[in-house]
DNA sequence: CAGGATCCTGGCTGATACTG
DNA sequence: CAGTATCAGCCAGGATCCTG
């Protein structure tokens, strides 16, 4: 089974199909550094380092870890320069590009509805915690 | 500080700011159960048990909680009456039906690039796991 | 019917140290 | 420079039992 029980024949809601769909598109960059890694990438070659300056915060583990994944489903490409120090560059791969287009409507999203969000966070805390 | 760094004059990457914003939108629905419920209430007001049976999988723990968030998050409205039995309706939010619009990008993403993603897994797994 | 309370586990994550 | 290895902590999530 996978996606919560919406495989093969089982019979599902078709909404539900959706909802799955959406999931396995979190599985991959829903992680806590994926999108950062991917929107630098996406303007172009990145290294190594330069990630680890860029995406504030994150850990020489969690930046490999990251790297890997996305890697392995294909969203980043990994050139490795056989120099010595050694050079390795990360691009976005063109699924990963239009995945970074499809984010726009999101990020739309989020930003018209920032305060409103806020707001009604403020009101149900007021009304719930203390009462 | 919130969003790895990324707060009022802190000098960062233009790009950065995007993902900062996309990460907001995942904070509230990258959960494991919270699209399922979206797209659940955006057909229409559904009850907790309705919920129950149509989430395949979700315990009555979590859909509570998660219930509970998008609801603090202004993207449900709970409406109860105070009836024996009690009966509990949930219903999206105008926002909560926007950003399910917004989804439709992904899940078109998701699905162009399904087979895709799949072969990128299985050939890096083949190149790596077995060295 | 629609929850609340408790206990517990696995996996993600961070910190630190080492290396080809 | 670009990693790998190891240890330790936290918290989302699951299992189970109880209730207005």
């Amino acid at each position: 089974m996978e996606c919560a029980g919406v495989a093969s024949d089982t019979p599902f809601t078709p909404g539900q199909a959706r909802a799955c769909t959406v999931r396995e598109v979190l599985d991959r960059v829903g992680g806590k550094w994926s999108i950062g890694i991917l929107v630098a990438a996406s303007q172009g070659p990145v290294r190594f380092t330069e990630l680890e300056r860029q995406i504030e915060g994150i850990s020489r583990r969690m930046l490999t870890l990251t790297l890997r994944n996305l890697e392995r489903d294909g969203l980043l490409h990994r050139r490795v320069y056989p120099t010595v120090p050694p050079k390795v560059e990360y691009t976005a791969t063109p699924i990963a590009l239009e995945l970074y287009e499809s984010l726009v409507a999101l990020t739309s999203w989020a930003e018209r509805h920032r305060s409103t969000i806020a707001a009604a966070r403020a009101a149900y805390d007021r009304e719930h915690d203390r009462a």
